[in-house]
RNA sequence: GGGGAUGUGGUGGAAAUGGGAGACACGCUGGUCUUAGAAACCAGUGCCGUUGCGCGUGAGAGUUCAAAUCUCUCCAUCCCCACCA
């Protein structure tokens, strides 16, 4: 029943006002200072995070999704009486900024600032609930000071080297990438750019200290999704084996070149050994040659006197690097080139050839290995191409078993062939023959992961300078703590021919040494933008200290980080790079936790017409647009709404509209029924309603219940959403009565409050108007969650299904506390049963309790 | 090749534990109001030449009184890893 004299729902004027009245109360979204004493905070605490964005100018449907997600959960967090701490940040430094800048001749800061002021409305339009005292921009020398204050801690720690390396250079960012940032042999940011091997003088972190506990740590948080901790885990790549020494022999021709006094360079020394990684050393007796990995530096040397090999390796590398662009590495053909020299098995001495295989990595293990061709399936496939013996050394456990077919690629299996090792069982064997080559000198029992330490040298303007100082005399010498931060030049010509633009700023580069005081060249190398988001969470907790990066007492109280919020692209760079560097605090006494994240959810993405949003598609839908049609409110709403949080989010504007209609409802109706119900008095404790007053309180705490256990975990906002729509949906469906005056006032009146702290973490805007129509003083933010009583919400008679044979026949209504009998005489008495029945005994009556009746009949 | 996720009306999706498939919304149809439209409100909407004791949760089998849910085989889409020795 619409009344004319019913207000419109106007959210840009509600939103506008509320947006003001919320900035002039900066301390509305402020958590409890922990400064000094964390300990007299009563309250619990509750860090509720989402990633910080790279300030792009514009925030995307992503962005407000992501943010929707976590200010849905701050806001009942507050409500539920938590110190929340809930801030935002800008993850400042990178490569868009020059790219920015070339084009348009704006300096990458003034860019970066302005896209950030940008962004930062955005927020506050979306009514995002930041703390923004704790706004943390890692492009600001007080931020990425610390990012050198880091590096000078490492360095000392040994846990900074530099070395020169074969790097992974994106010809168009004309920069070194990490090996996390290149995807299908393809820079990170340039899909379709390939990534060029270089040799360069590298910085690196030593995160390989820590694989083993990175890996372990994953077993232990189980507030993280599985397929996270599973990425991780393959990412780390532990895998457990041995590492032989094989003597290196040469050919019969060289060792007589050699005698007669022509020996080649690289082919003389004597004693030369190939070191192999093996996870399968049991199988030691099946070897029958050795493959090298081309770019193996016993094949450059080989090569170098040899020009026919080397032709053939140049191909065999060139191969490698096809198939991995081809994306089916498994596919490409195996190919291999002798080498005409031996390796000598030192388990039983027999001579071997070496061989240079394609299909063998310089980057894993030691670019070697025994090729057992019984066992393994690449060796089998490359014995028969090259009619290389193959011997089997496993047979199956069983005796009685039948002979199995080759390759007998199994641990489940004895020893045979294999001397006087025969009949251990594999695992048995591996431990003994570890053993016996570790006390021999030729092997041990090893660990390889497929983790690399991490290097963070760019050649790039925008980044965090890294503080350390070329001498002539002195070599490498770190920048004095008390000389930080080493800032970043302004007013640099940025260009993108390679080197850093920062070698060509004579101020910058030419310093003294700090040690002997001559002429020097600073390091023009600046750090990877993940060293910035690998600890920015932690300056949130004390973002204006000018004496270290944070307080570790604060630190502590905040830590670990209670739910981080982000999308799942980031579950390998961004959080393997974070729980490293809370390793390393913790080992420089910095913090107390060994994880930076107690819970993470991995949101889904937002698509358009069943593809990713992408500007050449055409389907990007700008949240700018959406907030000035239907507002803020609605936005958000639809974005909880339209799908759960974990899954990918179709994205339809009439879907937003229909919120934005809901919206409309729910003011329509409490602004309809405020005025009357303002000044009543609580519900008295002992009053029994019943009719519509009493079929609405059951509806809302029902309601309530719902919507609170899905805060505690489950996260179904989108059922949430549906809960309230159903409840509005049944007030409005009794509107009659209640302009009738059908439900007392205490009672609407505690209704209409309910509804309006229920919508409040989604609709923050509509709720604080409605609070305040509703006449109460104070934020909604600081009002008490609503709890659901049970006894109003339990309903007295249920509906309960009869089924025959399974198949549903009909309803019959009882008693909310029917026992079994009662139901049973139920079903038995209604008349489709009866008729359906038709005089016959069923052979069975299955009952669920408040559910249904079955009734078996043969 | 290995691992994981997903598959339900015209659309987005709902159904924690095996127990009434399709909540809630979008769209669509009809209506009320209106000079008209918009808005708002009301009613309907899984499918069907068979309106049925009918069919129906990617396909097929199985377990069960009962399966979207559990088991097996297969198909499709997406994601991650991948000559990892």
């Amino acid at each position: 029943m619409a009344e004319e004299k019913d207000p419109r729902y106007e959210p840009a004027a509600i939103e506008e006002k509320w947006q003001q009245r919320w900035a002039a109360d900066p301390k509305l979204y402020a958590a409890e200072p922990a400064s000094s004493t964390p300990a007299a905070i009563l309250k619990p605490k509750y860090y509720v995070l989402e990633m910080l964005p790279y300030p792009s100018g514009q925030l995307h449907m992503g962005h407000v999704r992501n943010y929707s997600i976590g200010d849905a959960l701050a806001r009942h967090m507050w409500m539920r009486g938590y110190n929340v701490l809930h801030p935002m940040g800008w993850d400042a430094f990178g490569l868009p900024a020059e790219n920015a800048a070339l084009k348009n001749n704006t300096p990458p800061r003034e860019w970066t600032l302005a896209n950030i002021a940008a962004m930062k409305r955005q927020m506050l339009r979306l009514g995002l609930g930041y703390d923004w005292a704790t706004e943390v921009t890692t492009c600001l020398p007080d931020y990425y000071r610390w990012n050198q204050w880091f590096f000078l801690r490492m360095y000392e720690k040994g846990l900074v080297y530099r070395k020169q390396s074969k790097v992974n250079w994106c010809p168009e960012c004309a920069t070194v990438l990490a090996n996390e940032q290149v995807v299908d042999g393809c820079c990170w940011r340039h899909e379709s750019t390939r990534v060029e091997q270089r040799d360069l003088e590298q910085w690196f972190l030593r995160i390989t200290k820590y694989a083993k506990e990175l890996l372990d740590g994953l077993d232990h948080l189980d507030g993280w999704p599985e397929k996270v901790r599973t990425m991780q885990r393959n990412w780390i790549g532990r895998s457990e084996g041995a590492e032989i020494d094989f003597r290196f022999e040469r050919s019969i021709k060289d060792m007589l070149e050699e005698q007669s006094g022509e020996a080649k360079p690289g082919t003389s020394q004597a004693h030369i050994t190939i070191r192999v990684f093996t996870t399968r050393i049991d199988t030691i007796f099946g070897a029958t040659s050795v493959q090298l990995a081309p770019e193996h530096p016993l094949v450059t040397e080989l090569a170098s006197a040899d020009h026919g090999l080397r032709t053939q390796v140049a191909r065999l590398i060139d191969e490698q690097k096809k198939a991995r662009e081809s994306g089916d590495v498994g596919a490409i053909e195996k190919h291999g080139v002798p080498t005409g020299h031996f390796a000598v098995n030192p388990f039983n001495n027999e001579l071997m050839p070496v061989w240079v295989a394609n299909y063998v990595l310089m980057d894993y293990g030691a670019g070697a290995i025994m090729s057992v061709p019984a066992h393994d399936e690449r060796d089998y496939e490359f014995a028969k191409k090259y009619a290389i013996p193959i011997r089997r050394v496993i047979a199956p456990a069983d005796p009685n078993a039948e002979e199995t077919e080759l390759p007998f690629v199994s641990e489940e299996g004895v020893l045979v062939n294999s001397g006087t090792f025969d009949g251990l069982t594999c695992a048995e064997a591996q431990k003994q023959l570890a053993k016996i080559a570790e006390n021999n000198g030729f092997g041990k029992a090893t660990v390889t992961y497929r983790l690399k330490d991490w290097g963070i040298s760019r050649q790039r303007y925008w980044g965090t300078p890294i503080p350390m100082v070329h001498c002539e005399r002195d070599g490498l010498v770190p920048v004095p703590e008390d000389k930080l931060p080493v800032l970043l030049p302004d007013n640099i010509e940025i260009t993108q021919q390679g080197g850093s633009p920062l070698a060509r700023v004579a101020d910058f580069v030419n310093v003294t040494c700090p040690k002997c005081g001559r002429n020097a060249r600073r390091e023009t190398d600046t750090m990877d933008t993940f060293v910035d988001s690998s600890w920015y969470f932690y300056r949130y907790t004390d973002a204006k200290n000018s004496t270290a990066p944070f307080d570790s007492a604060i630190a502590k109280y905040w830590f670990p980080i209670d739910q981080y919020i982000g999308g799942v692209e980031h579950a390998i760079l961004h959080l393997i790079y974070s729980r490293f560097w809370t390793r390393v605090m913790r080992d420089l006494g910095l913090v107390e936790n060994d994880e930076p994240v107690r819970r993470l959810f991995t949101q889904g993405m937002v698509i358009k017409d069943g593809a990713k949003m992408s500007k050449s598609r055409g389907n990007v839908v700008s949240p700018d647009d959406m907030v000035a049609r239907y507002g803020a409110d609605a936005t958000r709403m639809y974005a909880l709404f339209a799908a759960p949080p974990d899954r990918d989010l179709d994205w339809q504007e009439d879907g937003v509209a229909g919120i934005s209609r809901f919206l409309g409802r729910v003011y329509r109706l409490v602004t309809r029924y405020a005025p009357a119900v303002r000044n009543a008095g609580p519900v008295a404790p002992s009053s029994p309603s019943n009719g519509t007053a009493l079929k609405l309180q059951r509806k809302l705490h029902q309601t309530i219940a719902k919507i609170t256990l899905d805060f505690e975990g489950r996260w179904h906002f989108n059922t949430c959403v549906a809960a309230v729509m159903e409840l509005v949906n049944e007030m409005q469906a009794a509107d009659a009565d209640l302009g009738a005056g059908a439900v007392p006032a205490p009672i609407l009146r505690d209704i209409l409050r309910n509804l309006v702290l229920l919508l409040a973490p989604f609709a923050p805007f509509l709720a604080a108007e409605l609070w305040e129509d509703m006449g109460e003083r104070g934020a909604i933010l600081r009002a008490p969650w609503p709890k659901s009583d049970p006894a109003l919400a339990k309903e007295d008679e249920l509906e309960i299904a009869v089924q025959i044979n399974g198949k549903l026949v009909t309803v019959v209504r009882v008693p909310a506390d029917a026992n079994r009998e009662q139901m049973e005489s139920a079903a038995l008495a209604d008349e489709k049963i009866r008729a359906r029945l038709d005089g016959k005994t069923p052979a069975k009556i299955i009952i669920v309790p408040g559910k249904l009746v079955n009734l078996v009949v043969k």
